[in-house]
DNA sequence: ACAGGGGTTCCATATAGTGAAACAGTTTTC
DNA sequence: GAAAACTGTTTCACTATATGGAACCCCTGT
């Protein structure tokens, strides 16, 4: 009505969204009379829509009758920032990236002086990684470990870098070049620098705001992954990651829109 | 229509409501097919409702066209399990606190091998606590750690026993008692074992599911807080807690609905 | 006991949502 | 490589559905 509406059908879900996002984004709840105001809508009309999402569990009250997110959004939000979701979100990569190079793929997020390994996927060759998840592997010496360190993620810690190794990175200022490289590239290598014979490759897992909050890697032994053969899987990781990030670059199968019709000139 | 539907007024947004819960509550991306089908709801207005849903920045749409979780909703989840949100939530609290006791009031949360301080009320007496927040206070020796030790907030560490002053408890199996009293008590109180002449009482703050994510404590000179006065503000604290937690238990100024609508018979 | 400010309910009205059918891409089938 | 079988979107005549002003209710403060 009063500003520039172009869009069409849906005044009822227009103002219900607008007044749920509006309660979510406010960090005090919010009384009904004032977002009928602040969106102007009449009072009954309000009453009637808060009154719906409110069934929904959308939103709820606190005890002045103040709207606050409901219990659907704050159990999705605790839901949301589990390790499980990473896990079930980036399963299929591991298993493509399993399939594909026929290694072993695993994925981690930020522990406690360690990485965390939270999930593997192996391969179909005899020889190759044993089952991490659960072991203590430290960052400076594993491909997972230098993206988080990279990205941080984590923050190099102050003791000493292990050795475990004759090839591990053992000198700070010699790490700090190595995860500017990492940077460069996209992608973590390490060869033989945590186990002699061992071989890694791993890139970043980003949040929709950019943020890494973890790493996926593919690993087996040296005398099968050749340096160049690293590379080329550490592109693999890349896309494949990209592949379940929801920011689509391509037009999928969606029939072509008469008209563009999001508001914002 | 196929349901039984009492309520009125609000198709469209209960249609609405319905599908962004589904797509919340599903891990799985959903299509929108699917969510047509299961829905009974014609696939245009399905098309359009998602639409609506889409432009409002509730759900996205991943590379398939399935339906996820958008970007205001991952947000919001974001925000929601920041320490930030607990300190505004119990600001009101621990000025209260202050306010009735006078005393300083302190908010904390789980840390790495200390307490977390995240907020400090002062009192209005001249002698008191001073500035704790950032602090490294060890969790068998205060009151706050106690609370978090008491309900699993986090596990006691496996290190030793760090003695503070002559009452601290350093041994586990006197401190498991003492967890055991803090449980069967509701609130925790130290005296004299963090610092010779402080004392404390804390009690714990809950999410909506009853898990306990930080602590609220009241601390003072020894010499004016009595064992008797740190129960008496032990309750005190329980129920302003209480008192800002969305389960309202009375009536607030909501005149009475004409009907009970909410569904579920 | 009354004024003020919260929220809800009612109900006549017409606007805004509806859905069958047509359309338009993409993938699979044969 | 055409056809069939999927996707999801758009159209449009129709009326079911949301709308909002007014009346109402329940508190709180004075």
């Amino acid at each position: 009505m009063a500003k520039t509406e172009l869009t069409t059908g849906t005044q009822a879900i227009d103002r219900a969204t607008a007044l749920l996002t509006d309660v979510l984004q406010s960090n005090t709840p919010q009384l009904l009379g004032s977002l009928a105001r602040t969106h102007d809508i009449p009072k009954s009309t309000t009453s009637r829509i808060l009154g719906a999402l409110e069934r929904a569990g959308l939103v709820q009250r606190d005890r002045n009758g103040a709207f606050l997110a409901g219990q659907v959004l704050t159990s999705f939000a605790r839901e949301q920032n589990q390790d499980s979701v990473l896990v079930a979100r980036m399963r299929t990569v591991l298993e493509t990236l399993s399939d594909r190079t026929g290694e072993t793929s695993n994925l981690a997020v930020p522990g406690n002086g360690f990485i965390n390994l939270l999930d593997q996927v192996d391969g179909h060759f005899l020889l190759g990684a044993t089952n991490w998840v659960g072991k203590r592997v430290p960052y400076h010496a594993s491909a997972l470990g230098k993206i988080l360190l990279a990205y941080s993620a984590v923050s190099i810690s102050s003791g000493r870098l292990e050795r475990l190794t004759d090839k591990t990175i053992t000198s700070r200022t010699r790490l700090l070049e190595e995860l500017e490289e990492v940077r460069r590239r996209g992608f973590a290598v390490i060869e033989n620098e945590l186990e002699e014979g061992l071989v890694a490759v791993a890139a970043p897992i980003r949040e929709l705001d950019g943020r890494v909050v973890g790493a996926i890697s593919v690993s087996g032994p040296s005398t099968r992954l050749s340096s160049k053969e690293l590379i080329r899987i550490g592109d693999l990781i890349i896309s494949e990651i990209d592949a379940v990030q929801i920011n689509r670059k391509k037009k999928p199968q969606i029939p072509n829109q008469k008209i563009g019709k999001v508001g914002a000139a």
